[in-house]
DNA sequence: ACACGTATAATTGTATACAATCATGGCAAC
DNA sequence: GTTGCCATGATTGTATACAATTATACGTGT
């Protein structure tokens, strides 16, 4: 969970509401390339005005989702199998500086939760209950990303790793890769916890090319 | 130069007038920290109605530059010392990537483009015109970032570049930075032309941690 | 004097109205 | 038939009006 005062995912405001549905529904590939995207259109079909709707698609174009060509209409970009596989390239070089951040930063506290977040995920992947090991599969990333203490590195590795939530989703479908993945934070955990800085360094960016291997292995979105 | 498609800095747009004026007043200090950003003042002070501040404040604060509290106000978060010290930090290890990715994509014509920025960075930095040196080292940035062929490393790394953009103009100002500053980009260039992909990798972390050190020589913001 | 409640003001959130721009289609001139 | 122009419609850009929420200040009761 992030935190609350800069969350964008504000569902009580309108605005945020359609931030949220519009940028899911690119990623989730509901939109395709090209698509057009029309203010009213969407307004109606939400049953809001135009304004929360404008606003919601300033904020996906500077994300670069989406790009407006002005008084015509506003067309998806959405990401590309290589924006995938570029991603997933240049998180495993920062998630190796997340582990080495966290390791100087963490408390022990964050270090309990942990390793609650992992035993949890060996629970319920030997339960085949994978909704919720994707979603501590999120808690796990997102509190290493806060334990690095690092405003930019957080923002920048949320961004990325909400881009191929979708994908991530498919691949923990798979039972072997859902345990493995379990073990590889349960040895980044540890290594962690015993200050191991090389190790941990390695592991996270193992764990990287792993989910990448296993993504090729399924033939990226199918 | 960005490609004016997906460009945010649409100053035909009152959105993206706004948002350019914010961002940079914020980048620049004029904003500090917890500053109140209130619609009407900024729309009054512009002679311009609330809607495309508004806008403006929404993509400020999906970029994190500020945060918004219902009803009340946005108010600036901005980027401290320490978060241009992770930047750098970020940078060092992309910024290798990215000319691994540029070997193996750049095209003739962006080599020759890229020469001649290194020719007219001398020539300029000789003259002691900082202004052209600031211009030219953001253009040889942006057409290595291009080069490199990946959409979302060339868009994280212009955030970065951007966000560190008036300590560079401090920095550079520094006749003996700005001549090294050349001279490494010299060295890249060349490496990046005999495809030595290990030195123009190394060439370029090393760049990127000069540029820290300087900075700390000067004691950050001072 | 202090605590509480209510009215008022200030601010943002949302909707609507109006302006500007661009694409489209039809019609006329050649 | 083709080309060019004008009118019309569709869409976004901007401004304004209205609603909701929150902070503030004042007054009243104790």
């Amino acid at each position: 969970m992030s935190n609350k005062q800069h969350d964008q995912g504000n569902r009580h405001s309108l605005t945020g509401f359609v931030f949220n549905k519009l940028r899911e529904e690119i990623l989730d590939g509901k939109y395709k390339e090209n698509d057009e995207l029309k203010e009213v259109a969407i307004a109606k079909e939400l049953d809001i005005s135009r304004t929360p709707v404008r606003e919601a698609i300033r904020q996906l174009e500077l994300e670069g989702l989406v790009y407006s060509i002005p008084n015509k209409a506003t067309y998806v970009i959405g990401i590309s199998d290589k924006d995938i596989k570029d991603i997933y390239e240049i998180r495993a070089l920062l998630e190796r500086l997340c582990v080495k951040m966290a390791i100087e930063n963490i408390t022990d506290e964050e270090l309990d939760k942990l390793e609650s977040i992992i035993d949890l995920s060996e629970f319920y992947t030997s339960k085949g209950s994978m909704e919720n090991v994707l979603e501590l599969d999120n808690q796990y990333h997102e509190l290493i990303y806060n334990a690095a203490g690092s405003k930019m590195l957080k923002h920048t590795l949320s961004d990325f790793h909400h881009y191929v939530q979708r994908i991530r989703h498919k691949t923990l479908a798979d039972k072997d890769r859902a345990e493995s993945a379990t073990m590889e934070h349960k040895a980044i955990v540890r290594a962690i916890k015993d200050r191991n800085v090389d190790e941990a360094m390695d592991l996270a960016q193992a764990h990287i090319i792993n989910a990448v291997k296993n993504i090729e292995k399924h033939g990226f979105w199918n």
